[in-house]
DNA sequence: CCGCATCCAAGTAGATACTG
DNA sequence: CAGTATCTACTTGGATGCGG
């Protein structure tokens, strides 16, 4: 990832920047709040969207829908789809999906470390 | 971090729902792309407002301030005025902010590792 | 240089209703 | 049950100008 901008625009750095405006553009896809909870939820398991959209706590039937639609572009979760009726629809990370489960693992860890902390410093600024 | 909802709803509970709509909370904060790419720019560095701004590519002076002012909300950054003219304003990770960078460092190596997973499964969806 | 306030355009998310 | 579409309210973010 790089942050700053090179200097020259040389053709040779055409396609570092195409990586880099890629990855950009992946991070603003799973850096946002619904994207990395339904990555949590969904764990090792295999869920029904229905099951997703319980254990995913205040997620709306749209926002749940779009967000699996973009993990599933992205290629970090496997839609199932089962032809039956009713239907049936089922989720489950691929290998992709579960590495970046790990870091994901890793934030919520450090938001419990820091709860109080975190607590703490929003009451001194907010006075 | 709870993505599940107990099922009672008894005072017992009351600290636990607490606690978890609070890590909810800080979760949104952090969880956005702006204020992660504040903190990989950042890094171990000290740096003035514009430095920052020109480190973190595309981000405007207005998203920049008040994602500062959020980070420096939850302790994540400090923030140093130094009363001279023209103003100068320093920023630099606190320690949990630190450990923050720790995680997301992580995140932006699986990014880079499947960068060219993640075209390719675009792609396919895409057709 | 840094920050705040304002305005306005664009994107986002909820509610609702309808289909296979 | 899962997904789509529409409508609307709200939030977001960029641009600009002023002030310390």
């Amino acid at each position: 990832m790089v942050t700053k901008a090179e200097a020259a625009d040389l053709p040779e750095n055409a396609d570092l920047r195409r990586a880099d405006s890629l990855a950009r553009e992946i991070f603003s896809d799973i850096a946002n709040k619904w994207a990395l909870l339904i990555i949590e939820a969904l764990g090792d398991r295999t869920l029904r969207f229905s099951e997703l959209r319980d254990e995913v706590e205040g997620i709306s039937h749209k926002m749940l829908t779009q967000n699996l639609r973009l993990l599933e572009r992205n290629g970090l979760l496997e839609r199932t789809v089962h032809p039956v009726v009713p239907p049936k629809v089922e989720y489950t990370l691929t290998e992709p999906g579960r590495a970046l489960r790990v870091t994901i693992d890793g934030l919520c860890e450090w938001t419990q470390r820091h709860l109080h902390e975190i607590e703490a410093s929003r009451h001194r600024f907010d006075t």
